[in-house]
DNA sequence: GGTTAATGGTATAGTTCATAACGATTATCA
DNA sequence: TGATAATCGTTATGAACTATACCATTAACC
């Protein structure tokens, strides 16, 4: 039994094949998207024993490292609107991972600081970062490719 | 009138100066974020004459390049649930941008299809991406890392 | 034929992101 | 000093995006 000796259309695509995404595979906001929410769902993945998301950690990072500052500072830090950011403060305060303090320079504003517990979880979620996600990233990019990556995406923020 | 003698703990920010981001430079997710917000943020500028998103442009480029495909088969190309895929497809429809028809093979399943002006649309809409929106990203980083950058991104989303 | 599965679509809820406005407090300055 | 403006955290609210369950229709298969 023959088959039907019938020109395939070159721009029609075979039933079952996978699609062309063609062009999209050129534009780098297309790629960023894709590979930032596969890091993202590795980094809930590691994170899951902290149940830390990746704003979360950032957040107590950042407290780490500038303690004594106010809501306003830190959320424009991490490019969060004010409001945004009390709920999520509700959320780590309520855990008991940092503190609300009024100043008393300034009655209107909340300084910010870690707890002992706050202080302990970034070390723990610190370590899983290092040895579970960004270990595997470099493992699959390689060390040099990884610093690179890191490199251009900081020119991008800054330059673009 | 003498200073106060005192001594100014290292991690005690100075009045007024900007925060140290500390480890989250280092952090791939994070700055993939902030480098895909600016990237799209570009991108809506250079496409604000033709009132494009990136995900609307998207799925006129899948379908200029995959005719004849269902709903289906086109959101999970792109990482769109089908449901949120209708409302998507309803808008590019009411501007006359593409076609749903129902495949006469498949009564349950709709052809998609761009318009003429959809595919007008569409050329237009590449030749902004890349003279005004690629080309920068280009002149920023330099030919050689915007492809190297691609080549990454691609690398985690195949192999992450 | 009758069961099972797949289609596009609806309804719905959760999450994120953005803006306006408010009370309290502090700063500015005439 | 007193009036005005600015800043703080916060609330309320809505838009946009994401995720799950379900329905009617149609197809596939035994």
């Amino acid at each position: 039994m023959d088959l039907p000796l019938r020109a395939l259309p070159e721009d029609t695509a075979v039933e079952g094949t996978s699609l062309q995404i063609g062009e999209l595979a050129g534009l780098l906001g297309y790629s960023l998207k894709r590979a930032q929410l596969r890091v993202f769902d590795d980094f809930l993945r590691c994170m899951a024993p902290l149940q830390l998301t990746p704003a979360q950690f950032s957040v107590l990072l950042l407290l780490d490292n500038n303690p004594g500052r106010n809501q306003t500072e830190i959320a424009n830090t991490l490019g969060i609107l004010r409001p945004n950011f009390v709920a999520m403060l509700d959320a780590l305060e309520s855990r008991d991972l940092c503190t609300r303090m009024r100043s008393p320079s300034d009655r209107r504003s909340h300084v910010l600081m870690l707890t002992d517990k706050g202080r302990a979880t970034l070390a723990r979620a610190k370590k899983l970062v290092t040895t579970k996600h960004e270990a595997r990233l470099i493992e699959v990019l390689g060390p040099a490719n990884h610093a690179a990556l890191l490199g251009m995406l900081a020119t991008i923020a800054r330059d673009f």
